[in-house]
DNA sequence: TCAAAAGTGTTAAGCCTACACCCATGA
DNA sequence: TCATGGGTGTAGGCTTAACACTTTTGA
């Protein structure tokens, strides 16, 4: 161990964002054509550098917010990602981000300037670097934390159906649920509000919606 | 974003180890006297800073083996910990790792040099910057994960008793277990060979000793 | 009246928990 | 022979998984 601060090297350290979306069929994620070389044009993450003075939790929220215009978002840490190789151009640490929102939300805007397109979990392109495992850890790490804890809701609108979280969770797990059995679970949990409004899209009888409530 | 590598602030990066050991009653971690300024003197994890070509994995286990004498430990990664005030000397992102070790091999005198000290969990002494957090952290997860897979063997001898391995468990877990329920569990792992062998030590009937079986 | 989705219970199996006595042995 | 820790089984409650029919209503 070097016992002095200064003899150490430095690195660039990156936060790059899984931006997880459902739209009511698939998990999807939201990928940018890289506006820079290396790899201009690649298909990428959305990622940015640690500022001076953040948190890299603060720079996942400002990288997030330039993509998607939103804030206060859902946004989980997992393992940073450190192989000397695994940015071509210089060596940079990445400590990505997984980050839950409601398709809908996001800026149109935003995500056009950054050439940015929503992909279901099994079409996701090649990606750029080390980004494809990335990805691949944020979906295990999801997909365990989804079967212990209420998460997922960041994902749906405020009001929702019974059915519609059902296919959030097949989404996120990956396989088919039993429908009275997941109602069942759901309700034991004691975390929603059932509304007295219908939803009058989906079929004649109509559906109730659900809020999630933050008891 | 700012879309050149070069105009973005590098930093410091460390890796500091949770070094878990235990001695068949407490599970204790392993200190040292930090033995440069800034807090110089004071109790710390065991860490060092990422060198240019190491991934932080390799770095992790450089400083384990400084400290400790040991390789191929058993090393997990957990979050980084970045408040630009956590280190008050400079400002560097800490990436900590636990590792799980057989107290009774580690090198004494490596030991002595750096002023370590094994301490039981709840005797921990004041430690340096957000290193108690950082200790917290490490212990949440390997609680929620010795639940659900068979780690903690690391932290055994090679042959063991069931006794030594529920008395492990109820360590990690900080709480008692039914003795029979308990082998009951480990048995329907199968991840156990039962030797032919007794420790006579515990008692005049001798129990059993087991190993872990790789498959 | 029919088509389409919503809503609703029961049963069996497995899992977890609580609990107490006999065994083998060396002193 | 006795004191000490080692080893063993069962019953009840709870959770999970599998499974199908009735309701509502607009077209």
């Amino acid at each position: 161990m070097t016992h002095s601060y200064s003899a150490n090297p430095k690195f660039l350290l990156a936060v790059d964002c899984i931006i997880f979306g459902f739209d009511n069929e698939d998990l999807k994620i939201l990928l940018i054509k890289r506006g820079f070389e290396p790899e201009k044009g690649s298909w990428s993450l959305m990622g940015g550098f640690l500022g001076e003075r953040e948190t890299l939790q603060e720079a996942a929220e400002r990288v997030l917010h330039l993509l998607t215009g939103l804030k206060r978002v859902f946004l989980q840490q997992i393992r940073a990602f450190s192989d000397p190789e695994r940015d071509t151009a210089e060596r940079t640490i990445s400590i990505p981000f997984y980050a839950l929102i409601d398709i809908a939300k996001h800026n149109e805007e935003l995500s056009k300037h950054y050439s940015a397109r929503w992909f279901s979990l099994n079409e996701i392109p090649t990606l750029i670097f080390d980004h494809q495992e990335i990805v691949n850890e944020a979906i295990l790490h999801l997909r365990n934390r989804v079967m212990v804890e209420p998460i997922g809701f960041e994902l749906l609108p405020k009001k929702f159906t019974m059915l519609q979280l059902q296919k959030l969770y097949e989404a996120i797990l990956g396989h088919p649920l039993d429908k009275r059995n997941f109602i069942k679970k759901i309700n034991q949990m004691n975390i929603l509000d059932k509304l007295p409004e219908k939803d009058m899209t989906s079929s004649k009888k109509g559906s109730y919606l659900f809020e999630y409530s933050s008891k």
